[in-house]
This record gives C-alpha cells, sequence and structure tokens, in this order.
DNA sequence: CTTAATCTTCACAAATTTATGAAGCAAGCG
DNA sequence: CGCTTGCTTCATAAATTTGTGAAGATTAAG
C-alpha cells in the first residue's frame, strides 16, 4: 500500500490545483468573478471543506484583501457560512457540504425577475398580438420549470439517500 | 375601441422599450453580454420575431458594427438566425420562437464540462477522502439533473400542447 | 463593369472590473 | 491596559471588456 500510518500523504498538490482551476473556470463561466470562483473551488477540495483566509491566501498566491472580497461574495451568495473558532480571531470559511450545490437551483427569485419581466413585455405589446402571444408562452414556461425544479430537488434527495444513504 | 382599421396602433414604444431594458438585464444577469441581450430582447417583441440590422441600430441607438457584433454572438448561441431576403442584401435575424428558451436549458455541453472538472477533482483527491466523497457526491447530482432536464422538457411540451396546441 | 447599399472586420478609446498595498478596526494575550 | 494578530475597507494601478468610427468586402442593380 501507499505508505499509510503517519496521516494521509497522498494527494498530489499539482492534481488538486489543476481541478481548482479548471472547476473555478466552470463557474466563472456560469457568472461567478474569478476570484470567489478560485475560492470555492479551493474549498470544495479541502479535507474538512473549511479553511482559514491564511489557508486560501497561501495555496491560490493572493492577498488577504482578496480573500476578503471573495469571503463577502461567497457569504452574500449564501455558498459559504463563516465559523469563528472561539478564543481566536481567526475565522474559518465552510462550504455547506452538500447544498450549495442546491443552492445553484434555488434561484427563486432570479425565475421570479424573468416572470416580472416578461409580464411587464406582455402588457406592453397586448396580449393578443403576435409578439404578446410569443412572450406569453415563455413566460408559461418559465412558471411551468419554476414547479418542475421542485419536483426535481425532491427525487434528488430521494435518489442520493438511496445512493449514498444506508441501504 | 381604440381605433383600428389602419394597420395596428396600440403600441406604447416607450412601455416596448422598458421591456428591452428590463429584460435585457436579465439575460446580462445570467451571463449574456449587454449588447446581444439588447438586441435579442429586440427581436423577441419585434411583431414578426425577425429584424433587420437598420432597425435594430434604431430602435436601440446602436451602430452597425455593434448590431453585427451582438447578431454573431447570438448565432453562435443559437439563439437567432440569419435570413436572406433574396434580391437584397438586408439579411433578417430571426428569433426561433419558441424554441430559444429550450436552448437555454440544452446545456448539455456546459453540463459535461462539469461533470469533467469535478472527476479530475475526484481522482486528484482520491474517491474515498472526505472531499473525494463530497466532490463524488456532487458529480452524482449534475448527473442526475442532467437526465432530469431532458424529462422536464417532453413533459413542457405536452403542457404545452395542452394550453396552447388545439384541445 | 461601375455604382450603391449593406454587413463585417480592425484598431482604438472609454468604461468597467479586478487585485493589490496600506491604513484602519476588533479582539484576544501578556 | 497596551501590544499583537488577523480581517476589512479604501484608493489606486492594471487588465479586461465594450462600443465606435473607418476601411474593407460582398452583392445586387444600372
Amino acid at each position: 500500500m501507499t505508505e499509510e500510518g503517519a496521516g494521509r500523504p497522498e494527494r498530489d498538490p499539482e492534481a488538486v490545483s489543476r481541478f481548482v482551476e479548471h472547476f473555478a473556470a466552470q463557474l466563472v463561466a456560469a457568472g461567478m468573478p474569478r476570484m470567489p470562483a478560485r475560492v470555492f473551488a479551493s474549498l470544495l477540495v479541502s479535507d474538512t471543506g473549511a479553511s482559514t483566509s491564511a489557508e486560501l491566501g497561501e495555496t491560490l498566491r493572493i492577498s488577504p484583501a482578496a480573500v476578503s472580497g471573495a469571503v463577502r461574495y461567497l457569504d452574500q451568495q449564501h455558498l459559504v457560512s463563516r465559523e469563528r473558532e472561539p478564543g481566536s480571531r481567526r475565522e474559518r470559511y465552510r462550504v455547506h457540504g452538500d447544498q450549495w450545490y442546491e443552492a445553484l437551483t434555488n434561484r427563486e427569485a432570479v425565475i421570479r425577475h424573468w416572470q416580472d419581466a416578461l409580464r411587464e413585455g406582455v402588457a406592453s405589446v397586448g396580449p393578443d398580438t403576435p409578439a404578446g402571444l410569443r412572450l406569453g408562452e415563455t413566460l408559461a414556461f418559465f412558471e411551468f420549470v419554476e414547479k418542475e425544479i421542485e419536483t426535481i430537488m425532491k427525487r434528488w434527495r430521494v435518489h442520493r439517500d438511496e445512493t449514498f444513504g444506508g441501504a
């Protein structure tokens, strides 16, 4: 076996770093600013799911200010939480384990905004015009999807428990 | 009735413009560059679902170059198609009616990239480590969603035909 | 084959975004 | 109590993105 007994040495820092950058690239493509994306990816691969500012700054080679800004963003998006270790001003940033990707789909407010904009459009051209019909159908689509997403997430939790839970 | 007979005068340009900007704002929030977003929104509210470069330039107050760039982007994303009116070098850009929002969810390649990145992550830390388990579960989530999206879209088409089709 | 109309490409200017160092604040430690 | 450690905020510098005007290419009409 690949040496056991003294901790857990088997982790190729280079490979991990490649993952961080590749995963962050996906987050960026999805609209997240670069720095928060890298910080988030780093937290995801950390063994405990949590890191200090200093750790993040060192592995990513960025300034404390950059870490601070990134964490503020992630906090606002409810993608990480902050923990204070009692008896220290060191803060610990934690990724919400299996819930972060649920947050990705929980864009309820976002979908609401789309719907609002579309309703405004229908009103502005009249519901019986060609444009009104086109916009109305799109609106119906968003309303449909909104409900279906809820269903999907329920089905996911069942599936997850079957796969990863006891059974 | 609000004057009939001479075309279709009932369309408040200001209200339409408001919709264009609000809807474009949502697209921008979703990651689309500003100019393509505005052009796309304009096409969506147009009565025929198609416009010429000149029309777009005038209503949005942007240069031909901006229109050109925006259309190229939208074309690459398969959100609009180009039509040439025969016997004219005027081009007509058309929004794919009821299919554009399906394209929004058809991010198959996108999901594939997420999965690739996550597999790389699992490999880099080992599948049995805490981080490996966390990444593995996320990967399973994406795989699950990928399949479910297909189902949703089928259900949507049925729902749409019931609501807007004959019956 | 020349002319006119339309779209596209290119180089540049403007605006926006991003990350940094330095200064400021808060909280535990001696 | 002051000192030290660590996070945050602010102003600034750098990099990226965005939209424009001008020149170039393409195609129909005369």
